[in-house]
Order: C-alpha cells, then structure tokens, then sequence
DNA sequence: CCAGACGTTGTT
DNA sequence: GTCTGG
DNA sequence: CCAGACGTTGTT
DNA sequence: GTCTGG
C-alpha cells in the first residue's frame, strides 16, 4: 500500500514537469520528506487545463457527515474500484495524479517494521493515480481531498510489501486525466510499471509523522544497519 | 419499501 | 484493541 | 503509514 | 448520493 510519501520538487520544477498552466491562487507548497495522511499536498487534474490543486490525503465522500472517514480512505483498490460505491462514482470524472518522487513502504523484520524508502533510480518525479472528491464542513467550506489507487508490486520490491502504488509514467498522465478517456482504457493504466524501482532501508525517523527533513530518507545508520 | 453502509491494510 | 491525529 | 490517546468531574 | 441487505 501507500501511507507516507515524498514530494521533494518546489513549485517551479512541479510546473515545469507536468507542464502546469494553473497553479491554484495562494497555494504555497513546501518541499516535504514526509507526507502523511491529511497532509495538504500538490494534485494535478486536467480541466480545460492542466491545473494543480491543494488537496488533503484521504478521501472524504461528498457525503459524509464527519472527515473523520479520509483515515480510512487513503488508498484504493485498483482491482475493486468499479464495484465500490465510494469510488466509482469518482472514475469518470475525478481522476487526477497524485505528484511524488517517492514513498515508503514498512517490513516487519524480527517484529520490528522496518521503513523502505521507494523511488526512481534518478528521483525524478513518481506519479501516482488517484481520485478526488469535495467535501463540504458546517462551515460551507469546501475541501478538497483524494486517494491513492494500489495494485499488485513489481517482482523486485515484493518482498518489501504485497502492494504498492499504481504509478503513471508518460503518455499515461494524460490518458488518465482526460475525462474523454474511456473508464476501460483508463482502469488499463492501473497496471504495475515496467519501469524499475529503486529501494533502500532507512532509519525510523520517518515512523514519526512530526519529523520531516533529509533524514528521512537518508540510509539507515550502521547501528540499525547491524540489526538486521 | 426503509435502514444502514459506504474502505484498506495487516495481523491473528 | 481501536480510533484519532498527523 | 505510524504514534499516541483512550475519561469525567470539579477545582484552580 | 447510491447501493446493498432485509
């Protein structure tokens, strides 16, 4: 599955990646080494546009009555999403891409869990397909909120976890954004990735959601590296 | 018809 | 054990 | 995903 | 809101 990732990228290189032409007024992104549920992060749709949205990691349906539900509804079953309510009213119209270049996956080793940090060779940007809602609170104010779709693993990183994200790589993005893509060829692009990835042990600094720099993803150190 | 759920993952 | 918050 | 809380009453 | 179960 998907529960913490990376958007290292600042607002320039997202743009200038996914050729942005709308960047939502007064959305300030910062660089993060560790996103969390609930964390308000980048989300690029194509309407009309290409067009980045500030949107919350877990999915609150338009008609729950509490947002409580988005901790359940940070990732989506690629397999099942046509026959589950809450998300497949979503496939026609509330695809977007969830921007990345990096997550984290936890192996229990010896009881204890162990943090991979998952990546391209190269750290460029990892897209990950998902689907968004809007939620209106008491208040009337709308907020904005998505999932990350899973699918099987690769071979090489299933030893790590039996899930991981349905990534999206080229010509792919835009399929999956285009509302006039038919639902069959875009549930098709839910498939694992040809493309390799890149995995290595780090420290558990990153199992704490409050800590957030370069040690993240750092290698974990030798004392850790020796319990292995 | 109404009531009640609507989700994933890991672990046991 | 289970839920909430991050 | 993991970490941390999980409760009420009365008093300050 | 919409679907499933009763």
């Amino acid at each position: 599955m998907c529960g913490r990732k990376t958007l290292t990228k600042d607002k320039l290189e997202i743009i200038a990646n996914y050729l942005v032409e709308q960047w939502e007024e007064d959305f300030v992104w910062k660089p993060s080494f560790n996103i969390a549920p609930t964390h308000i992060t980048p989300i690029l749709l194509h309407d009309q546009v290409r067009k980045i949205k500030p949107m919350r990691w877990g999915l609150i349906p338009h008609w729950a009555d509490d947002m409580k539900i988005g901790n359940k509804m940070i990732n989506a079953r690629s397999e099942t999403l046509t026959e589950k309510r809450t998300f497949s009213n979503l496939l026609k119209q509330r695809r977007c891409v969830v921007i990345s270049d990096g997550y984290y996956e936890w192996k229990i080793e010896k009881k204890i869990k162990r943090p991979y940090y998952i990546h391209y060779a190269d750290n460029s940007f990892l897209s990950m397909a998902g689907l968004w809602s809007t939620w209106i609170n008491q208040a009337g104010e709308k907020i904005n909120s998505y999932t990350v779709i899973t699918t099987l693993p690769q071979e090489e990183i299933s030893h790590i976890h039996n899930r991981m994200p349905a990534i999206l790589s080229g010509k792919d993005i835009e399929k999956w954004l285009n509302c006039e893509t038919s639902l069959d060829i875009a549930l098709e692009l839910l498939k694992p990735i040809e493309q390799k990835l890149k995995y290595y042990p780090v420290s558990i600094f990153v199992n704490s959601p409050m800590n957030n720099s370069i040690k993240c993803i750092q290698l974990m150190n030798d004392k850790e590296l020796s319990l292995l």
